[in-house]
DNA sequence: ATCCCGAGGG
DNA sequence: CCCTCTGGAT
C-alpha cells in the first residue's frame, strides 16, 4: 500500500474512534500486565469474565502471592492455557516483588524477562500503562497488516517494524487500538464485513469485492 | 473445524 | 522452523 493510502486508512479509523481504549479490564499497571499475559489464545470477553472478580480482590503482586497458585487457577479455569498461565503469573509476581519493589518495570528488557511475557505483551504494557508509541502485534494486527497491505510480513516482528516505519508518527500510539478493534469487529478472520468497512477504499485486500455482498 | 490482544521450548 | 498448552464461542 502506498504511503498516502496508509495515511488515509489510519486517519479514517482515527476519525471514527478519536479516543480508543483497551477492551481488557484492568485497574493498574500490574493488573494490565496480568490481563494481557492471560489473553493468549483467548478473547477479551473471556479474560474479563475471569479477571473481574479476581482483580476486585487481587491488584498487586503481593496479594497474588498471598492468594496462591491453586486459587488463581480456579479463577482462570475458563480461559485456555490456564495451567501455564497460573504458573507464569505466580512466578512473575514473585520477581516483581523480589527485583522491582512490587512495581511493573517500565523497560522492555525487564518486562520480557518475566515468565509468560514476550514482545507483544511488553509492547501493550509499554503503550497502555506507560504511554510509549509501541506497536503490539496480536493475531488481528498481524492479519490486517497482511490482508490490507499496510505492512505485509511473514512474522509478527516484521509486521511490527513495518507498521512502525509506515504509520504516521502522530497516529502511532493509538494505532494499536484502532487496528485491533477494526480487526475484531469488521476485518474479522472468517467473514470480513467489507459492507460495513470504513476503509474499503484504501484497502488492498484482493478479495474485498467478493466480501461485499449483503 | 477454526479462531481468540502468545510464549517458550525443541 | 515446528510443536505444545487449552477453554469457550462460532
Amino acid at each position: 500500500m502506498k504511503p498516502d493510502a496508509v495515511r488515509a486508512f489510519i486517519a479514517r479509523l482515527a476519525e471514527i474512534n478519536p479516543e480508543p481504549k483497551t477492551e481488557l479490564e484492568f485497574v493498574n499497571a500490574y493488573t494490565l500486565l496480568v490481563a494481557v499475559a492471560l489473553s493468549a489464545q483467548a478473547t477479551d470477553v473471556g479474560v474479563n469474565r475471569a479477571t473481574r472478580p479476581l482483580f476486585a480482590l487481587v491488584d498487586t503482586p503481593q496479594k497474588m502471592l498471598a492468594l496462591g497458585e491453586e486459587k488463581l487457577r480456579d479463577y482462570i479455569k475458563t480461559i485456555g492455557l490456564f495451567n501455564t498461565k497460573a504458573k507464569n503469573v505466580m512466578a512473575l509476581s514473585q520477581i516483581l516483588v523480589d527485583r522491582h519493589g512490587g512495581e511493573v518495570p517500565e523497560d522492555r528488557e525487564a518486562l520480557e524477562a518475566l515468565p509468560g511475557v514476550g514482545r507483544k505483551t511488553a509492547n501493550v504494557v509499554l503503550n497502555v500503562a506507560f504511554g510509549q508509541s509501541t506497536m503490539a502485534v496480536d493475531t488481528h494486527i498481524f492479519r490486517l497488516g497482511n490482508r490490507t497491505g499496510i505492512a505485509p510480513g511473514k512474522t509478527t516482528l516484521a509486521v511490527e517494524l513495518g507498521l512502525l516505519k509506515r504509520l504516521p508518527p502522530e497516529y502511532l500510539r493509538d494505532s494499536h487500538h484502532w487496528l485491533i478493534l477494526h480487526g475484531r469487529y469488521i476485518c474479522k478472520a472468517r467473514k470480513p464485513d467489507c459492507n460495513r468497512c470504513p476503509v474499503y477504499e484504501p484497502c488492498n485486500f484482493p478479495d474485498k469485492a467478493r466480501y461485499r455482498t449483503a
